[in-house]
DNA sequence: TTGTATGCGTTATCAA
DNA sequence: TTGATAACGCATACAA
C-alpha cells in the first residue's frame, strides 16, 4: 500500500539522474573534493534541493571510514547535579557547528563502552569528562587510537589533549583572596581529602599546596568532611571572636549557602564564603550576588574542547596539547 | 610503518575464516536470524572473542537501515537549570540496555535538525523533551515516519506516543492539600500564566482549574510572575493575620526557597511552602526535608519513554500510547 | 571538466 | 545446516 516512488528516501544517484549528471558528480559536489563546473553545481544543487536529498549517513560512513560522530562519555547524575547538562549542550550545539555529532556514552558502560565504539566506528573521536586521576577509560580512549579530548587531567593522559579550568590557579586565587581579607583560616568543605582520587580535586589540593608554600600572611587551612548543611555552623565555631574565617569548596556551594542563609550567618562578618559558580548563583538572590564568585567558565572549557578535537580531526599532523583556562574573580 | 595486518579493524570476513566458516555464517550467529549448530556457533564465537571483532556500525546500518541510534533533541540551559541531565543520562543507560545508543540533537537545530536526522538515517527513532504546547519539530517528527515518544504532551500530538508526568493531577494535589491546611489562597509564582505556551505549564494550569471547580472550601489563586527572590515575601504581604497562603510553583523551587530561609520565614507558620522536586531538595537540609513534596519522577518518566521507543521498534504493528506517570507527596 | 567502475562490510536471498 | 552472491549508497581511483 505505502510505498510508491516517493516513500524511498532519495539517494545520490535520484539526484544525478534528475540533473543530468553522472552520480559521482554529485558526490564531488557534495564533498568538494574535486573542481565542478559553476553550472553542473549550480543544477545538481538544484536537484539536491527539490529532491529534499540528504547523503546517506550508513553509505558514507562505510565509505569514507568518518562517521561524523563524535562519542561523549557522560557522568553518572550522582546528588541531583546538573552541572554537566551545561558541558553536554554546550559540546552538542559546538560540535554541531563544526559539521559532528555527539552520541552519548555513559559511565555505567566503562571502558568497554569506549571500546565498543571505537571497534565498531560509531564514533570517529571521543571527549571523556568528570575523569577520575587513574581512570580506566583513560586507557582505553587512548589505545583506540581515535583523536580524543579529555576535560580534566588524569595522570596518565599521555599524548592526548586535555582541557580543563586551571584548578591550581584556583586554588591560589583562594589562597590569595583569604589572606588580602585577613583571613587568618581557610576551610574547605566537601571532604576534598577523600576526594582526591578526582583529577580536579586533586589538582586544587595541590595548588592550595603550592599556595601555602609561597610567601605571605600564615593561613590555616581546614579540611571539613562533615554534612554541608553543617559548614557554616563549624565555621562559625571555630572562628575565635574578632576573627575571620574563608569558606570555599568544589562544588555544591548552593547547599552550604543555604544552610548559611537558614541560620541566619550568610552575611555573619566572621565567615567570608567564596564560591565556585556560575551567574545563576549570583542570579539567585542578591545576597549569593554579593558573594566573591570564580566562575567554572563550563561552557569556554567545552568550547575549547570540541575546538581542539575538530582541529585534531581535521588539521594534518596536529598535535596534542593541554589547555587550561584561567579562572577569575567575577565579583572583585 | 604502523600498517600491519593488526592496524586494520577486524571484519566478519576475518573471523569466518578464522573460524573456518562462510562470512555469511558469522553474519547469522550475530542476527540470529537463522538456525546454527552448536558447534559452528561456537567456532564462531571464539574467532569474535580471539580477534575483539565488532560488527561495522556503518555497512550495518547501510544494509539493514537501522542504525542503532535513537535521537534525543535536548533544550538549550536556560538560568542554570540542570533537570534535563537527569532525563538524559537515565535515558541514554536504559536505550543502551536496550541495544541503542543515543544521539543529541540540539534545540538550536530546530525543526530542521529532525529532518536531517531522519533523512540521513543516523537516527531509526527520536525522543523529544520540553515541548511547547505548539511546536514545530512535532511536525517534523510526525512526518519524518520514524517511531517517535514525545516527554510531554503537545497538541498536535497526533499518533505519536507520549509521556509524562501528570501535571493536571499534580495541580489537583496541590489545591487538595491548599484545601486540606486550611490555606485560603494559594500562591502560584514563576509567572505561569506567561508561561502557559509550555506544554506542562498548560496542563497544570488546566488542572488547577479544574480542582477549583470541584467541591471544597473556596480557595483564591494568585499567580505571581514576580522575580523568583521577592515570592516569599510577597506572599506573606498578602498573608492577614491568623491566617495561611499554600506557595507553589514549576521548577526554580531552590531559589524561592532560599530566599524565604535568607528572610527567616521558610518555616513561618503563616506560609505553606509545597514543591515540585526530586530527593535532592530533602537531601539539602533538614528544613527543606521538611517540605511537602511530589517527586517529578524523571527517572521513571525517562524509562517509561525509552521502553516505550522500544516498543513501537520491536514489536510489529505496536500502536501509539500516552503515558502518564501518577504524582505523589513524598512526605505525608 | 566529467563519466565509469570498484569496493567499503554488512544482511538476507537463493541454492545446495 | 551451511555456502555463494547480490545489493545497500556513497567516495574515489582511473579513464577520457
Amino acid at each position: 500500500m505505502r510505498a510508491d516512488s516517493r516513500s524511498r528516501r532519495p539517494t545520490s544517484q535520484d539526484v544525478a539522474r534528475l540533473a543530468g549528471v553522472a552520480q559521482s558528480t554529485v558526490s564531488y559536489v557534495l564533498t568538494g573534493s574535486r573542481p565542478i563546473s559553476e553550472e553542473t553545481r549550480a543544477r545538481v544543487e538544484d536537484a539536491i534541493e527539490k529532491l529534499g536529498y540528504h547523503p546517506n549517513s550508513g553509505a558514507r560512513s562505510l565509505r569514507s571510514r568518518r562517521s561524523g560522530v563524535i562519542g561523549l562519555m557522560v557522568p553518572q547524575p550522582r546528588g541531583g547535579r546538573g552541572e554537566p547538562f551545561e558541558f553536554i549542550e554546550t559540546i552538542s550545539r559546538e560540535a554541531r557547528r563544526a559539521g559532528y555529532d555527539i552520541l552519548l556514552v555513559t559511565e555505567m558502560e566503562g571502558a568497554e563502552g569506549i571500546r565498543r565504539v571505537a571497534r565498531t566506528g560509531v564514533c570517529e573521536a571521543l571527549i571523556l569528562m568528570e575523569l577520575d586521576r587513574r581512570d580506566e577509560r583513560v586507557g582505553a580512549v587512548l589505545a583506540s587510537g581515535l583523536p580524543s579530548v579529555m576535560i580534566g587531567i588524569p595522570e596518565a593522559l599521555g599524548d592526548g589533549s586535555a582541557v580543563d579550568l586551571d584548578f591550581e590557579r584556583l586554588a591560589a586565587l583562594v589562597v590569595e583572596r583569604a589572606r588580602a581579607e585577613l583571613c587568618p583560616r581557610l576551610l574547605l568543605f566537601g571532604g576534598l581529602e577523600q576526594r582526591r582520587h578526582r583529577n580536579d580535586v586533586s589538582r586544587f589540593l595541590t595548588g592550595i599546596d603550592a599556595a601555602l608554600a609561597r610567601d605571605g600572611a600564615p593561613l590555616q587551612v581546614i579540611h571539613d568532611a562533615g554534612p554541608l548543611a553543617g559548614v557554616p555552623a563549624r565555621a562559625r565555631e571555630l572562628t575565635p571572636e574578632g576573627e575571620r574565617t574563608a569558606v570555599f569548596g568544589l562544588g555544591r556551594v548552593q547547599q552550604v549557602l543555604f544552610a548559611a542563609a537558614a541560620a541566619g550567618i550568610l552575611t555573619d562578618p566572621a565567615l567570608r564564603f567564596m564560591a565556585l559558580a556560575g551567574e545563576e548563583l549570583a542570579a539567585t538572590s542578591p545576597l549569593l550576588a554579593a558573594i566573591p564568585r570564580i566562575d567554572p567558565r563550563r561552557a569556554e572549557v567545552s568550547e575549547l574542547a570540541v575546538r581542539e578535537l575538530v582541529r585534531l580531526l581535521q588539521v594534518e599532523g596536529a598535535t596534542p596539547r593541554l589547555q587550561l583556562v584561567e579562572p577569575e574573580w567575577s565579583v572583585a
